[in-house]
DNA sequence: CTGAAAGCGCTAACAA
DNA sequence: TTGTTAGCGCTTTCAG
């Protein structure tokens, strides 16, 4: 039992091809009643088009590429649900492909969009990404691509962000106000501007506070849980330990929470904490997290909005834009 | 700066357009020089086929579709790792489709595949689905499907679950052991096979241990938080309410451990509980979670290796085969 | 070893 | 209002 093709859709039906074809996609050229009519054997035929003939004939693949590190992550997959729920509007599929943190990957992937397997992308660079090349490619060869989160400050396209420099500032000032003197920053790599903006708004709130921090007391992650144990776990044991930390990314808490029970260090009573997080166990954690939880789901729907909104006036690059979505401080046990 | 095809590709190069092709898909027709130069022109070009065109002579897309309830869940985004791990491997794409746990979409999203989007498909189906027409009707029209973890019986073709029944089972029989006398079962939905085998080993628990469950110990959720919160916290202000909880859902960790907080319920003094979750910040919850860990990358990865095998011989549809990768139960602070 | 040409399923000029 | 026809970019016979 093959799939029916409109050519022999138009043979029971005594038609052309195109009549049907135009009857199908309801162009006006064609009388409601032979509307009526294919519609009705389409269905009882079971006749479903062939996307990648239309595809190929229209230049547009109703598809569009997410590239994303990580798809375990609450993060992104929130994101993806606020993406998914715009797409499916328009009747476009969505096309997830991670990096898994790799530049590598995400060069590859985006070769590969090159070809013309999606019609636009939306993205959040890889920890690794420094350089912007193979993006402004991609744009350059036609292809729009919206950047969200982790953005590239250099590349000419719509952005959207979360407010990182104020939230993190924000939380700092939370940590001092708790009475911290020694707060850690957690950052996820050096080269992302996202990680910069962070670190910026935890510097400032220490500055503004009169407290200064080594050096000591910034470090960068991993990508694996057991090195990230290790490195928190060393910070915690040193002669100046921190007070308080302000971690990244949400993949931190397990190695922290660790470390401090293995270290016998009480969470808040020794070190409090406050992390980038859209967990949602995270009111239920031992003690629960305070987060600065980001927008997730906004997020992701107005990177698609917009990219739509390219896609439809063709032609039309994406401006060089940016929105920013604030992120709100959930303040819980671990830093009270 | 449009995309460059094989035809200007064959120009640029002095070559014929068959021959290009044969040159950039390795054939044996052509001369290893002829090869090499190809290859080096189509590089400098930055040439990339339009996966359509090879699609629709070819036949086959080199996407795969991964139907799944959710894609915010940690069972499923981890499968979608392992889903991923060898479809890259296998130069495959992955079309990630979301039900949000509902028929119609589901139905749809199968519907759509018919007309060649994908080469194959990889599902789990949503709580609401109770018959199988929509996935038959796909297998029936030449499209390979496997069923993983929430399977369809009457389908015939290749299914992967871990073992429901059985760590169900020993689940139950851990709280018996830990000294619960009444013992209820938060179910997903009555429709699902995957449903009944957990609810079976429950049961069967039970009543190897001489303790009678009524049928007001035995409720299915919803898919939202607010009325799973409430259905729980009902549970739980019974004149008979339960001391031990097997849950069988990840999103039922926040309600039941809001509902015993808001009602002053100590777990695992009060209540104890164990849930089918790969949460990774189980073990720092408040208490400890107590889970049955599903192998979730595995159960994807062999779902791919599966289907991928019956991708590559034509024609041979998948027999109705079983795959059962056993879950492991690790005791945590929420039943000790 | 290389090339010419047909055609995958569909859409959109252009004709009728 | 309907039909004819020429491709979209690629692979693959079949000839040379």
């Amino acid at each position: 039992m093959k799939n029916i093709n409109i050519r022999e859709l138009a043979q029971q039906l005594n038609l052309s091809v195109s009549t049907v074809s135009k009857a199908l996609n309801d162009s006006h050229e064609i009388s409601d009643e032979t509307k009526k009519r294919v519609l009705k054997t389409a269905a009882t035929l079971n006749y479903v088009p062939n996307p990648y003939a239309s595809s190929l004939r229209g230049r547009k693949s109703k598809n569009i590429g997410v590239v994303i590190p990580e798809v375990a992550d609450s993060f992104f997959s929130i994101a993806i649900n606020g993406i998914e729920s715009v797409a499916k509007e328009k009747g476009y599929h969505v096309l997830i492909c991670l990096t898994h943190e790799s530049f590598e990957n995400e060069k590859n992937i985006l070769k590969e969009f090159q070809g013309g397997r999606v019609d636009g992308v939306i993205m959040s660079v890889s920890r690794e990404t420094i350089q912007s090349d193979h993006i402004s490619d991609l744009i350059s060869n036609g292809v729009p691509l919206i950047l969200f989160d982790r953005v590239c400050e250099d590349v000419e396209t719509a952005k959207i962000t979360t407010d990182d420099f104020e939230s993190s500032y924000k939380a700092t000032e939370h940590l001092v106000a708790q009475g911290c003197k020694k707060i850690a920053f957690l950052g996820i790599s050096k080269s992302l501007s996202l990680n910069s903006k962070r670190q910026e708004g935890y510097v400032q709130a220490l500055n503004d506070h009169d407290l200064k921090s080594g050096n000591k007391h910034i470090i960068h992650c991993t990508n694996e849980l057991k090195p990230n144990y290790r490195l928190v776990k060393k910070l915690l044991q040193q002669k100046n330990r921190p007070d308080g930390i302000v971690a990244s990314m949400e993949k931190l808490t397990t190695p922290v929470y660790t470390a401090c029970a293995d270290l016998n260090l009480s969470i808040p009573q020794d070190v409090k904490m406050v992390c980038f997080s859209n967990l949602e166990t995270a009111s239920i954690l031992n003690p629960s997290l305070t987060t600065i939880t980001q927008p997730a789901f906004e997020m992701g729907k107005t990177a698609a909005s917009i990219l739509f909104r390219a896609l439809k006036k063709t032609n039309l690059s994406l401006t060089k834009s940016s929105i920013v979505i604030p992120s709100s401080l959930m303040i819980r046990s671990s830093t009270t």
